[in-house]
DNA sequence: ACGGATATCCAAAGCGCTTTGGGAGGAATC
DNA sequence: GATTCCTCCCAAAGCGCTTTGGATATCCGT
């Protein structure tokens, strides 16, 4: 059924080697024999035998990724949400994944046999922590590899794709000091966490600049789930002098948050002001929340698939992608945020 | 570096034929040659190539799985924890995975291209519903596959792994009625999947069994999520003639039951009993609830690995595997459970 | 002692692709 | 007109494994 080189070739008239050339963008073969070999490709729905290209080329055509198995990050929905996006790219690719499970202290161990087994092109690197020791090893170890998210204080030499999350919580703090909030707290990721750091520090920036600071009575870390939102919100209504706005690391997070700010009777843009970060996910719209959520919004799913881009692209040497991205977060103002409340 | 079976049959004096088969565990060959070839592999730290292997044999060493993308399901923690397990497995076999992220509109036409591609030997199919028309599909697609949990209609011929959720929730319910309740509410995953419905109708049977009936007004069905459960046992708490117990159908769930029993001022395992399946979600342990939680078990992550390794074997055509596994849930009891309150 | 099992092993032919090392033909150079 | 240089194409050699189709040697009964 399925038609192979050689077959094409024969019908073609052609020799393999042309054809594969043909297929594979080589110079030296004439622009209207590439037509003709495009066109009976087309014909014959001809695919490559990833095995046989394997074999030839040594390469694996797949990527391979440890997959976080620490309480609270295994399981994430957040994770599922970016692998569902590297997925759905590699696929489109005929790539192959490679998924290892493993514990962060068997972390090290897992990426230095993966790399060694060769059955994986290029490493896919998340949940970023200050200084984070992985980055050097992976560079030793002469595989490539793109980091979602960055670290801290490391140099800035090898590829990442992150989002700008320092910019994202500047720009969502300033958007509330204008609106006159002097007291904001914020519910944060794990602490330990790259993007968590940031994002504090963007918040921290904002308010310095408006000759405000943090009052560290006002941060929560947790795990992102919505149990932990309500149970960082609850406090900080309780505290003697409460915040009038709130800024949550996630939609999931905010999902809690809310929840405890209904049950205290506030009222949510008018008693106190909400911003949340949103990671897209299809299951928690910000624009559903009975007040609509005002976001700093970037696509987890996008991140995935353009790291699938960039790997693969690395791998077939096809293209010429960025070393280094940092997105932009999108603040996207709706009706959780209003004006301060008059003391 | 790495040794090739060239090589290692040079250093042997053997032919490639016969380390090949030695390593294969064909009959032909004398048992100490193949002890002396076992033991040059662990000296040379042999690995075949697997591309190779592909190519020879046409089997492609990967297993392929449709991963959900419909709102509630991807990104599910449940979904996560069952990769997992089957990750863990695949990686020790070198299996690969081809993810295929899919709206439940499309699988049909996903599980095809994938079956027809070449590029998976096996399929894994979850997520079961009544009367499925997912199996009748795979079965016609001559590629092996398994099945996690059962649909419900269908002729049961078809290989499947699969708990068994009616004994399961039969036994709580029994537990509960022996302690004397007689009003027990049910929190249940989406109404559409087979293992709710199973669930439920353990249920029911265990309560006629005692002459009583199950109150469709206790009954709520939803997505598995914390924030599910807190608003779905609201309602029950407010019902004027209020159930002495509730069945959550995950620990998930459970945590916002608990969250809107607490609220409620009432104490859990005397006020209100609990009983929660509890699928050994590592982030979620029954035992560190504030009252520790009966709960009826059975690992996700095992079960994963267990497809794993079935559908694997069937690959290599190692190992005799049932075809049809049905896995009992323990009933674990913890302070959750105690007697009905005195009206 | 001889034909026929039986037990072990091997040479060689693929699997379907990529890639090396030319080779033919025509244009450009001198 | 001979030489060089492109342009475009091809034959064939792998990549590292499995598997077919024998070989060779040993052993059996008679």
């Amino acid at each position: 059924m399925a038609v192979n080189l050689k077959q094409l070739a024969e019908l073609l008239g052609l020799s393999q080697t042309t054809v594969s050339r043909a297929l594979n963008g080589f110079p030296e073969v004439n622009a209207e024999t590439r037509q003709r070999v495009l066109q009976a490709v087309r014909e014959t729905g001809y695919r490559p035998n990833r095995a046989a290209q394997r074999l030839a080329t040594g390469r694996a055509y797949s990527i391979g990724m440890v997959m976080p198995i620490a309480p609270g990050i295994d399981s994430d929905v957040h994770f599922g949400e970016f692998l569902a996006g590297l997925a759905e790219e590699a696929v489109k690719h005929d790539f192959h994944f490679v998924l290892n499970p493993s514990a962060p202290e068997d972390e090290e161990v897992t990426f230095r046999r993966l790399a060694a087994s060769g059955n994986v092109d290029a490493l896919f690197l998340a949940y970023m922590r200050a200084n984070d020791p992985r980055i050097a090893m992976l560079k030793s170890l002469s595989i490539p590899f793109v980091v979602h998210g960055r670290s801290i204080g490391e140099s800035r030499d090898y590829p990442f794709l992150d989002i700008d999350n320092t910019s994202a919580f500047y720009d969502a703090t300033r958007l509330l000091i204008q609106l006159g909030h002097q007291r904001i707290a914020l519910i944060n990721g794990p602490e330990y966490l790259a993007f968590s750091i940031r994002r504090k520090k963007g918040m921290v920036r904002a308010l310095a600049e408006h000759g405000l600071s943090l009052d560290e009575a006002l941060v929560q870390h947790s795990l992102m789930t919505d149990e932990h939102g309500y149970r960082s919100m609850q406090p900080f209504l309780q505290h003697a002098d409460p915040p009038t706005a709130v800024l949550c690391s996630s939609t999931v997070l905010a999902l809690g948050a809310v929840r405890a700010i209904n049950q205290a009777g506030l009222k949510i843009g008018e008693d106190i002001s909400l911003i949340a970060h949103d990671d897209v996910l299809p299951m928690l719209k910000p624009e559903n929340f009975s007040v609509p959520l005002t976001t700093t919004r970037s696509s987890l799913r996008a991140a995935g698939a353009r790291i699938a881009t960039r790997l693969i692209g690395g791998i077939l040497k096809r293209g010429d992608y960025p070393e280094q991205e940092l997105w932009r977060a999108e603040l996207i103002v709706r009706a959780s945020t209003g004006p301060a409340p008059q003391k």
